[in-house]
DNA sequence: ATTTCTACTTAGAAAATGGCTG
DNA sequence: CAGCCATTTTCTAAGTAGAAAT
């Protein structure tokens, strides 16, 4: 790899913000020798310097207490590990502080072995193409925003539709001139070259900005909204930021808008109390509207898991049953077990019923309605720019629903009152009216911020926060940002890696368990695993990674399993460095035990801030992304056939796709029609094998002799027993009969079109004889194992025929295979949150698939950054 | 230095929709 | 043309990571 000579060293040293470190550009990695080859990070360490590790505990003592639970975090002691040559050093307790440094020899670290790390999943070679291709957009983000100085002052409307006050407000704003323009650029046939002029063009043209802006804040009001299609597409291009990006890199990006308005957030209704009774000892009760709605939040979860959930009960009781004791609920409700919900539950259903039977003008009636939500609050507008806003209705109250064993889950989620809620917008906008009788806790103007509004939630005093929509110029910008960061990562990776072997073997303990948490960032795609708290479930990341989690198998099998976001399992188990297999052996070591932390004394901020140093933007979710666009870049690259048909290059894509999902553990809830539909195709292979079985009777009824020459005809086939065989010949004989019963009424059908005599009944019946017969010839055959066959039947037709059946076994076969592990991966995560878009967007112009295949149009709303980029473009 | 808070991305479940078929 | 299943969208929980507070 030509990276490996150049761009490797500048991984570990090209970083250093220039101040900090002056000395790092040797270039030789190999000379570790000397003080100054040693990569910046290390170099740099020493002013933070924790203790070396012999030096600092001696907690030993303590270890013990931890709890089998989640301990605090512990340091323990290490023993000499004396099968690791070099770390002899280690667990002695007078480790020279200050010397250790020079130890690190990056030159033992074996390069080679560094390059052949492919990440784990995808054992692929870095795409040898740097290939930066023209694409000038790259990196800057500009913030077209920022530029802008003169805020445009939005003017207030008429009293009347105050309310309102976004509608149909700079609806045009800025005009027309860039619209023409970046709509002729999107008909050009996107070359970087016809591209950066443009830009240029744009940009000059920002900086007239204001008096654009200026325009529109006088225009008169429009009439009320004569509803868009045409109008959606200008407003789209002038929001087009990718296509007027130049390379400011340091353009401020603390700063989010200059101007941004709103219209607020839109309130839950109210309570509608149903009146249902609940009962209680079996006997119905009346209830307050505030506790019928918290029973009602129960009743309608009956029979979920959620329900079933102790927790969740416990939970859940808790609360109600202290609200009903506030609404002086009679008779008193003291025991959960005494409740009977299902009459909620059943006039539940039957209200889901009546609503699936809605008329059409119903429907459509409540339709319009969410539509005029979407208009009043869906929309906000970003300096000037028509912006969609993503949840802007506040969260309804109902039961917390903590996944996993969340300790909580079953709490009341109390109604948000406006009081809780504080707007964010600019100085000058209109403030939205709170609801009636209500104010808003406050209104700021934090320009630094992107959220609109924004309360604290009562169950686990988490904030939560109203944000633009996916598809949104902020939202873009920033996940483009993201890509940028990864496929920097992408030419630093060799180095960073080649930096993070060497560790292995540091003296420091903390410099070790650093460089193998980067190992299994890097290589299982982890995720860095802060610390959580005691109130939450218990799940894990890499740096929390207890004792219990990891297991060791001889030569350097490494056994993963436990529960990360989202209480998803990861278990996989994989061949590991050699080094980290002993890494990892030492940091289990006593007095290591359930529930102490492997890690011991890594912490997320500590490995994200060597990161940082290692490259500008790096932390620990980087790798996750770059490992996902990479692989899937290099899987499609692989997988696709340049001559296939749509569906086989879709079906490419797809695996792909899953590749990454599965690198990323990605997982969900198997279906519940999924057993049965397995159980579908298990039958279907057995039909196939029933075929074959049959078969090879014949062929040895044809053939006697071969009986001798070729046992395995008699074998009897895999997974084929007899009861299913009775089974199956009956089914298949009722199929024959009612397909010929079907042919019978066609025939007739025609007949009575043709003016023919119908078809008796006794007609049927003779054609079902000829199926008796063969169903008496069916049993015989099964005596007698002698199957003759179809007419003309010939040892060579059955061998073809059997090859072809052993084939389509094989296929369906796969289809099951591929359908069993889809079942349970789940695609949508990395295609929304990992794989650059634009490498989709490059292959469905590459292979001329059609880009709706691929994404749906929330996605293409969200992506459409992404998909003007060359077909050559890589990632 | 450590802990807590804040803001934003990532995540699977659930609800809604759509396309198909019996 | 309802019913069914797969796909898409919505919802909000659960992460990450940097900043602020202690």
């Amino acid at each position: 790899m030509s990276d490996s000579d150049e761009d490797m060293p500048l991984a570990i040293r090209k970083r250093q913000p220039a101040s900090t470190n002056p000395s790092t550009d040797d270039e030789n990695i190999e000379n570790s020798g000397s003080d100054s080859d040693i990569p910046l990070g290390k170099r740099k360490r020493p002013a933070v310097r924790r203790k070396v590790i012999d030096d600092d505990d001696d907690d030993d003592a303590s270890s013990g207490s931890d709890k089998a639970t989640r301990p605090a975090a512990k340091r323990r002691s290490y023993k000499e590990e004396s099968d690791d040559s070099d770390n002899s050093s280690y667990g002695s307790r007078s480790t020279p502080k200050k010397s250790n440094r020079s130890t690190s020899s990056l030159s033992d670290g074996k390069d080679d072995s560094s390059d052949s790390d492919v990440p784990l999943a995808a054992k692929k070679k870095p795409v040898p193409k740097p290939k930066t291709n023209g694409t000038p957009t790259t990196n800057g983000t500009t913030n077209g925003s920022s530029r802008v100085k003169a805020a445009p002052k939005y003017k207030e409307e008429s009293s009347s539709d105050s309310d309102t006050p976004l509608a149909a407000k700079s609806k045009k704003p800025a005009a027309k001139k860039p619209t023409a323009k970046v709509t002729k650029v999107k008909s050009e046939p996107d070359t970087s070259s016809s591209r950066k002029p443009k830009a240029a063009e744009k940009s000059k043209e920002k900086s007239k900005g204001s008096s654009s802006k200026k325009r529109v804040k006088d225009e008169p009001e429009e009439p009320a909204r004569p509803k868009k299609v045409k109008k959606e597409e200008e407003e789209e291009d002038l929001n087009a930021w990718w296509l007027n990006q130049d390379k400011n890199e340091d353009e401020d990006d603390t700063v989010k808008w200059t101007t941004l308005q709103h219209n607020g957030v839109y309130f839950p209704p109210e309570y509608v109390p149903h009146g249902v009774k609940m009962k209680y000892e079996g006997k119905p009760i009346t209830l307050e509207p505030e506790v019928e709605e918290v029973a009602s939040f129960f009743a309608a979860l009956l029979y979920t898991e959620h329900a079933e959930n102790p927790t969740f009960q416990e939970n859940f009781f808790r609360d109600f049953s202290k609200l009903a004791k506030r609404f002086k609920t009679v008779p008193a409700i003291t025991s959960f077990s005494k409740c009977d919900f299902t009459p909620m539950y059943e006039y539940f259903q039957v209200e889901k019923e009546k609503k699936k039977n809605m008329s059409k003008e119903q429907k459509q009636a409540l339709k319009d309605e969410k539509l005029a939500l979407d208009e009043l609050y869906g929309v906000c507008y970003l300096d000037g720019r028509k912006e969609k806003v993503g949840n802007y209705r506040i969260e309804p109250p109902g039961l917390f629903r903590g996944r996993g064993k969340h300790p909580k889950t079953g709490c009341l989620k109390l109604r948000v009152q406006p009081e809780q809620v504080t707007l964010n917008l600019s100085k000058d906008a209109v403030v939205p009216k709170a609801p009636a009788g209500h104010k808003w806790a406050k209104i700021v103007h934090d320009d630094t911020k992107t959220w609109l509004a924004t309360w604290k939630e009562n169950v686990n005093d988490s904030t939560k926060y109203v944000f633009l929509a996916a598809g949104s110029s902020l939202k873009g910008q920033s996940d483009f940002k993201k890509f940028e960061t990864a496929r920097a990562l992408k030419k630093e990776v060799a180095g960073i890696r080649r930096g993070y072997m060497a560790d292995l073997k540091d003296k420091k303990m903390f410099i070790r368990q650093r460089a193998t948490a980067m190992y299994l960032i890097d290589r299982l795609a982890l995720r860095a695993g802060n610390e959580k708290g005691e109130d939450e479930a218990d799940t894990v990341g890499c740096c929390s990674l207890r004792y219990e989690h990891v297991t060791l198998e001889k030569p350097n099998i490494m056994h993963l399993d436990f529960l990360g976001k989202d209480s998803i399992r990861f278990q996989k188990s994989m061949e590991v460095d050699e080094q980290v297999f002993k890494n990892i052996r030492l940091f289990k070591r006593e007095p290591a035990q359930e529930g102490d932390e492997l890690f011991d004394r890594l912490k997320t901020a500590e490995l994200n801030k060597h990161l940082q140093m290692l490259m500008k933007g790096l932390t620990a979710k980087v790798f996750r992304t770059y490992n996902a666009s990479f692989t899937f870049q290099d899987q499609l690259q692989k997988l696709t056939p340049k001559d296939g048909t749509t569906a086989e290059k879709l079906l490419a894509y797809n695996r792909a796709n899953r590749e990454v999902a599965v690198l990323c553990n990605h997982q969900r809830a198997v279906s519940k029609g999924h057993a049965v539909q397995m159980d579908k195709i298990t039958d279907k292979i057995r039909a196939l094998k029933y075929q074959k079985m049959k078969l090879k009777r014949t062929i040895l009824t044809l053939e006697p002799k071969l009986k001798k020459k070729r046992p395995e005809l008699l074998e009897p086939e895999s997974d084929l027993e007899d009861d299913w065989i009775d089974e199956h010949e009956v089914q298949l004989m009722l199929k024959e009969r009612e397909r010929v019963r079907l042919k019978w009424e066609k025939d007739n059908q025609k007949r009575k079109e043709n003016k023919e005599k119908p078809l008796s009944e006794k007609d049927l019946k003779e054609m079902l004889k000829e199926v008796d017969v063969r169903e008496k010839e069916l049993a015989k055959e099964r005596k007698s194992g002698n199957v003759p066959g179809a007419k003309g039947a010939t040892v060579e037709k059955c061998e073809a025929q059997l090859l072809k059946l052993d084939e389509r076994i094989a296929a369906t076969r796969t289809a099951m295979v591929d359908k069993e592990e889809n079942k349970q991966t789940a695609l949508g995560t990395s295609k929304i949150n990992y794989i650059d878009p634009r490498i989709s967007a490059a292959w469905c112009q590459k292979y001329d698939v059609p880009l709706e295949k691929i994404f749906t149009k929330t996605l293409r709303d969200k992506f459409k950054w992404a998909m003007t980029v060359d077909p050559a473009w890589e990632f």
